[in-house]
RNA sequence: UCCCCGAUAGCUCAACUGGUAGAGCGAGCGGCUGUUAACCGCUAGGUUGUAGGUUCGAGUCCUACUCGGGGAGCCA
């Protein structure tokens, strides 16, 4: 091994013209007869390292030339700027040292199915946008951290075991606790609430646990939520406390993950314009949307913009599939091949998309006052603006006992939605909670709920009661949210999802 | 739980109206001194998810099952 530093490649630009070990992992290779390209990983970034024939010893040239992806190396070299190179510098190679050479790595530099790759999950965490994600999920959750430790907040961890239940009681998933049924977490909100009462401002941060029988893009039976409950805290400070919050995470993230970004192909742009003041609908004026003009039209033009996509997208494939009977090269035909795929692929969803569309014109012309916001609503609020959209005063029947019946309508309470914008959907759920002792008990009531289940929770309310609330955050929907991701099995190291563990 | 689509080489996909399976990547060998999912040549690799049925003949048609994808409802 030759005298010299051991780095990083996220350190690369300190050393420009002098010599570096890097320890990692071989991500790609190309090789040119008397030159190769390896492009190397380490965990902090990638590195081109070139190697020339004559410039180290013949054996250990043909070495790497046969060397696998993914095989463990330490690699020595000379730093220099090169804009041609991934990350802008490069390594002019004088030497290296093979740790365990890999064969058949079975993710290739071409495409692959999801399930192929969620059976591989364990490598496909070593693939670049895997990586990207996993880089932002951190800066996501430090940020989390920062702000709630940085204003006040005392961390309150609550209990994953839990007896009674904080959301829908078929959703939750039974475990035998020494012969008594218990129940993984939902929500740590309840005992959240009688930590406030101590500490005043309060957040707890952890996995929860919901057996909804979810198969969708958006849905986890095992997710990170952080929530936050605060005394002596009305509706109106709570949407500011989220909309700074949801500001500090975003700006944080445009901070630290830019490159990240970049390469997942985020909409930077609109995450910039993610600054306070959200916008604000209440869900009547929410409801008066979807059931009037502008929703018509927005879906109309939506419908004409992807009829329009799809005459494109068909126009290019019957091109292609028309170059395709000429004569061609094998390696042209292939990549019309590669082409039609990825346009079959888009075709396939704006199709999904057309079909779904006069679906959800008719669901949203014919939403009824008093039913929660569908999957499909939210997207349209959440698609006609650019920046989050907070929904408030849902309609009582609709949503959870604890939450605050509006004094000045009792058809409502005061709770409230953000809706991430461009379709992305439901991020945050809150509310302030009934603080009246008899209000409650009867909603727990009508709720059908055994009281006795709640007597602690009341005791809150008979002790020193105070207007109070907070709100939960889903860390793996906002991560899709920030990296354009369209799947939430991405967005979690090791995904679990209805029906389906991988590993 | 419901609706739609799919399952062909290790991976991603082809195979016109039923006629006996073909590429690329990956692997192996060789060539190429600036590659960007490099390129070029050669080699190996398949009882077409399972079980039945129709037919002279099934990857292709029918039935059931298994597995997967997308969407709906519900939610963070």
């Amino acid at each position: 091994m030759p005298n010299s530093n051991k780095t990083y490649i996220s350190e690369l630009k300190n050393n420009v013209g002098g010599e570096v070990t890097l320890s990692g992992w071989l991500y790609q290779a190309r090789s040119s007869g008397k030159i190769q390209f390896l492009i190397v990983r380490d965990g902090t970034g990638l590195c081109q390292c070139v190697v020339e024939k004559g410039k180290i010893a013949n054996e250990l040239f043909e070495q790497l030339k046969h060397l696998g992806q993914e095989s463990s190396l330490t690699i020595t070299g000379t730093v220099r700027a090169e804009e041609r190179s991934v990350g802008g510098y490069e390594l002019a190679v004088t030497g290296a040292e093979i740790i365990s050479p890999a064969v058949d790595y079975p993710i290739t530099p071409k495409s692959h199915g999801i399930d192929f790759l969620l059976k591989n999950r364990h490598l496909h965490l070593r693939s670049q946008r895997q990586w990207c994600i996993g880089k932002i999920r951190h800066t996501v959750i430090d940020a989390i951290r920062r702000f709630f430790n940085d204003n006040g907040f005392t961390l309150i961890d609550t209990p994953i075991f839990t007896a009674a239940a904080g959301e829908e009681e078929q959703t939750l998933f039974e475990a035998d606790y020494f012969g008594t049924p218990m129940y993984l977490t939902q929500t740590g909100q309840l005992h959240l609430e009688a930590a406030a009462m101590s500490f005043g401002k309060v957040y707890c941060f952890g996995p929860t646990f919901r057996a909804e029988k979810s198969k969708t893009r958006r849905h986890l039976t095992e997710f990170w939520m952080v929530e936050p409950e605060v005394a002596f805290i009305d509706l109106a400070g709570l949407l500011e406390l989220a909309e700074n919050f949801v500001s500090f995470i975003v700006t944080h993230v445009l901070q630290n993950n830019k490159g990240e970004l970049e390469t997942l192909g985020a909409d930077i742009d609109t995450l910039e314009k993610t600054k306070p003041p959200f916008y604000r609908l209440t869900y009547t004026e929410a409801v008066d949307i979807l059931t009037g003009r502008k929703t018509q039209d927005f879906l109309a033009e939506q419908l004409k913009e992807l009829q329009s996509q799809k005459q494109q997208t068909e126009s290019k494939i019957a091109e292609l599939e028309k170059q395709q009977a000429g004569q061609l090269k094998q390696w042209q035909r292939d990549k019309i091949a590669a082409e039609l795929i990825e346009l079959r692929a888009d075709l396939a969803e704006t199709n999904t998309k057309i079909e779904n569309n006069p679906k959800h014109a008719k669901l949203a012309a014919e939403f009824q006052w008093g039913k929660d916001l569908g999957g499909s609503d939210e997207t349209i609020i959440s698609q006609m603006h650019d920046k989050p959209v907070f929904v408030t005063h849902y309609p009582k029947k609709a949503k959870a006992f604890y939450m605050k019946t509006d004094r000045d309508n009792d058809k409502v309470v005061l709770n409230f939605d953000l809706l991430a914008p461009a379709g992305f959907g439901e991020i945050i759920g809150g509310s302030a909670r009934e603080d009246d002792y008899d209000l409650l008990v009867k909603r727990i009531a009508e709720y059908g709920l055994d009281v006795e289940n709640y007597l602690w929770y009341l005791d809150l309310r008979k002790y020193g009661s105070v207007p109070h609330g907070g709100f939960g955050l889903g860390v793996e929907r906002t991560i899709a949210w920030l990296t354009g991701e369209k799947h939430i099995r991405q967005c979690i190291a090791f995904p679990r999802m209805m029906d389906k563990v991988y590993i």
